[in-house]
DNA sequence: CATGAATGAGCCTTCATTCAT
DNA sequence: CATGAATGAAGGCTCATTCAT
């Protein structure tokens, strides 16, 4: 009797702690909006708040606090963003098509999802500061490495080549490259962006001879 | 009468503006120390009046806002900061003095100006979300791209070849590198520090293919 | 027919007014420890829940608000308090055996249920400012000071004496030297608490001189 | 010449922190009021302001927090309390003068400074529980067992015999008398005060025989 | 009945900014 | 000019209370 009343309890149990890890996670999307259009040190719960349908108190009864939050939303951008390049490499049947396609991707996320990149530059640059968050960021960038290395490597392997530099070498190239076209971007001079459009595929040719 | 008398108050009135113009930077070096500690939000001005010999409420007279303050002190981190570089430039002899020099330095600087790059990252990123500090930020990594570019094509030129990237491209790579050893510097791993400045070699070669 | 379903139907009402009666003093004599821990005012119901096999919504069925809920676990405590001495009383067959046993008591519950009468004063105390609680106070009050005057009243007549004080001016002489012992107990000054505890016998005589 | 400059500054800088010391003085005062009028818990630092004639922002500029506030208060009040009696033990001629005049002045303040004394016992309540505040407590508490003992060794002197029990056992009973009828005063029961005051007297003299 | 999700008033505190001296 | 007293908006957080399930 206590083996069923006991697995029923769990089974309960178990659903609401589901339906509280549902509602984090929806309510850390929901912030992910607001933060990117503020960056962390100017959004404040409040406005998180405002811009969803509940009340700030919500906030604090699904998360212990402010970081415990933004940390939350920042893996849910993680969880989005990490494996955006993955169906390019599946498909590419050439070189060319795969070092087009993905350029064509990379410079389509930093106009489409500007607000959301310009918030992971934000926590990445808060970690240098505080070190409760550099854990998340060092993960997270280790998978946005691993992401840019599958294309490149793939690219090689297409060219019959080899990679010309080290997984994080690469990384910070491409990454080096997105943050100033996101700058130039945001800061409305789409010539400079373009011009840097043109520039990629020379980059990505030089990152596997 | 106007004529003189103008001509008097004009010096006069000069003499002053310099006063104040030279008040204006004193107070922002003596801000840069503190904020590049704690960072653009972190920082009161009540901290940095404190870390200062001057009260806050001078502050406010010589600068309109904070955010006025903080763009005096990144111009004078640019002063500071922007012909790194040149005497390695000028004293080189050989390529490969060129190189080594300048990766010593690079990894150098990294270490004994960490909180000062990290505070121009800061405010590179803030620029991401406040259009005030973008024309400034702009300058300054203008300036950081040109003081690469004199290394690289420098060293270029001593190996007889040609830079393999535009200028743009060859600072962004630098500058990731910059970055990454930065955050992983101050997350306390030497060994993978140690392993950028290993690979940096390697990648200035590569900028020059 | 009004009357039998009346009378039944009121049976009913009643069984269930005891079972609701008997709810409250559950939930309020769970409250009791974690009261006596923290205090009136630092004590929130959703402490209490959390050490409490409840859940805080529980206690708003039970109880109309939080000074409903602590002024029935006060009366809990007064359950348990106000007879303490009277076994003492009961045995005592000499006035040496009945001081004695008295002021070893004193000091026992002193140490061993500190925090129960902390609490207890902490909410006579709340009766200074907050009038809802005061005929609750008073009527403890006077269990105690009865209480205490069963103690002096006996020892006087096995002394073959009179008390010297009224019954209120014996009360709060020795509820004066229990405050203050409890104070220096919870500040960890036994040395004081031991003092007091060889002064007591002669403060026992002499309120029955 | 810095001898005299020097001086002079030191001088300036002595008088503004008499100024901020004068400041917080009235600001502690200012804050008795209020706080004797809704108690410790109840108090907030917005009430205490608006009580005031300056902001909220004002307290934290003086006090580092609440608690340094309020423990200020409460030296505010000891300095006003603690000698209290001393008049009446200094123009006593005979031991029925001072023991009436001390027993007219324990019910005047008892009434008149009602809330302040509330307040007293509010903070020695809160010294059971916090025990940050517990030193300035104890320090008070000797003051007024030393005050106590001023009035009633007088008396034994004048009475030519001897105080009946020692200096703390005589303050915690005079104490206890005052905490009952400053209970029954607030709860509006003056036929209780008075027969506590008729009974003083007599109380008195049980603690010199 | 019991639960716990949701609310929102209110708390303490920080801080850029103003302004009388 | 320089100081620092004073302001008040805003922030993170707590918690009694309500109420749908």
């Amino acid at each position: 009797m206590t083996q069923v009343a006991d697995s029923k309890q769990d089974r309960i149990a178990r659903r609401q702690v589901d339906k509280f890890e549902a509602r984090r996670t929806e309510l850390a999307v929901a912030t992910l909006h607001t933060l990117a259009e503020l960056g962390y040190a100017r959004t404040s719960l409040r406005e998180i708040a405002q811009n969803s349908e509940f009340s700030h108190g919500v906030l604090h009864y699904y998360f212990a606090d402010k970081r415990d939050l933004i940390t939350e939303a920042v893996r849910q951008y993680e969880a989005v963003c990490v494996t955006r390049y993955d169906e390019v490499v599946a498909r590419a049947s050439s070189p060319e098509q795969l070092r087009d396609e993905f350029v064509a991707m990379f410079f389509d996320t930093l106009s489409e999802d500007a607000t959301l990149h310009r918030l992971w530059y934000d926590l990445r640059n808060q970690s240098l500061f505080d070190s409760s968050f550099r854990a998340d960021v060092l993960e997270i960038d280790s998978h946005r490495e691993a992401m840019v290395w599958r294309v490149i490597s793939r690219y090689a392997e297409l060219r019959d080549t080899e990679p010309a530099a080290s997984p994080a070498t690469t990384y910070v190239t491409l990454d080096g490259i997105f943050q100033r076209a996101l700058l130039h971007h945001l800061t409305d001079r789409p010539e400079t962006v373009a011009e840097m459009r043109g520039e990629l595929p020379g980059v990505i040719d030089l990152l596997v001879r």
